[in-house]
DNA sequence: GTTACAGTTTACGTTAACGTCATTTTTCGC
DNA sequence: GCGAAAAATGACGTTAACGTAAACTGTAAC
């Protein structure tokens, strides 16, 4: 039986890599780490190194905010993430406040599927004027503007 | 044959019956009509009265919020869902608009499943956690806390 | 070694999306 | 017609989420 499974040489990523790969500048990197959203290893000369979590980490934030999450929200989430496993009860609490997440993911895909059918019912609309106006028909709605 | 079909005298809301439904204040209704985003009718007195497109409007911008859009993209769709029918072009253009958000939307819902992958994988590692944790086994992770 | 580029810290600036008065009108119940 | 509640308008304040500039340090190629 080996002591040790090797550590196996993990990639390191430099903050200008990651900040290319999603398109973000490395500001914004550096400001998730002031709000405690991803702490990444200083190597030598105090620079900053990114591993394999660390790039997930930054790939989650990103999803949340896609989704309209505030940082110190996604702060929460991660912090369940994070509890770094200490206590039987922290996990109790944590696993809970996952189901939490869980059902608003779940209520968000039923909200996605109505904004699907509101537009689609906006696209039918459309196309049916268009072919009122193809037959020469010609009618007009409330004509209000938003201008 | 009836000459007309009676405009079937619609719901009126106010402002704060609105706001109340939805749990904004009226300052948000209004600032989102200095954006251009509704435009309520105005009744005697100069007050605004939301009838059940401008209800249906807000709900839109809220439910795009909640999706992480901005106003200004929230405005774009609804634009869209505006353009009030003029010219066959501009429907078409319309259209266009509309597949790309369509898109867009069934990308989102790829990404949700995504995220709520990611919940379960930790879900599952907790769970793992606290097994070996009940079994009276005991193992340090990496603690690396992002305080 | 030096030069040029990448990274670090500090600090002030900016923008979107409202919040919060203060003041003036409207509306509504009596 | 009147007082209280609701609405309108205007203006300034606030917060989150970065942008931007300056001044310094580390790192990589030659």
């Amino acid at each position: 039986m080996p002591s040790k499974p090797a550590p196996d040489r993990e990639r390191r990523y430099s903050i200008s890599e990651l900040a290319a790969e999603f398109e973000i500048s490395t500001r914004t990197i550096r400001f998730y780490e002031e709000k405690g959203l991803i702490s990444p290893r200083r190597s030598g000369g105090n620079q900053r190194y990114y591993d394999k979590r660390d790039r997930a980490r930054l790939k989650l934030i990103l999803r949340g905010k896609r989704f309209g999450y505030s940082l110190e929200e996604i702060a929460e989430m991660i912090g369940m993430a994070d509890v770094d496993l200490d206590e039987a009860g922290q996990i109790r609490r944590s696993l809970a406040y996952g189901e939490t997440k869980l059902a608003e993911i779940r209520q968000r895909m039923d909200e996605l599927r109505l904004l699907e059918q509101d537009i689609l019912s906006v696209k039918a609309r459309l196309i049916a004027r268009l072919e009122q106006l193809e037959r020469g028909g010609a009618k007009v709605g409330r004509g209000r503007q938003g201008k």
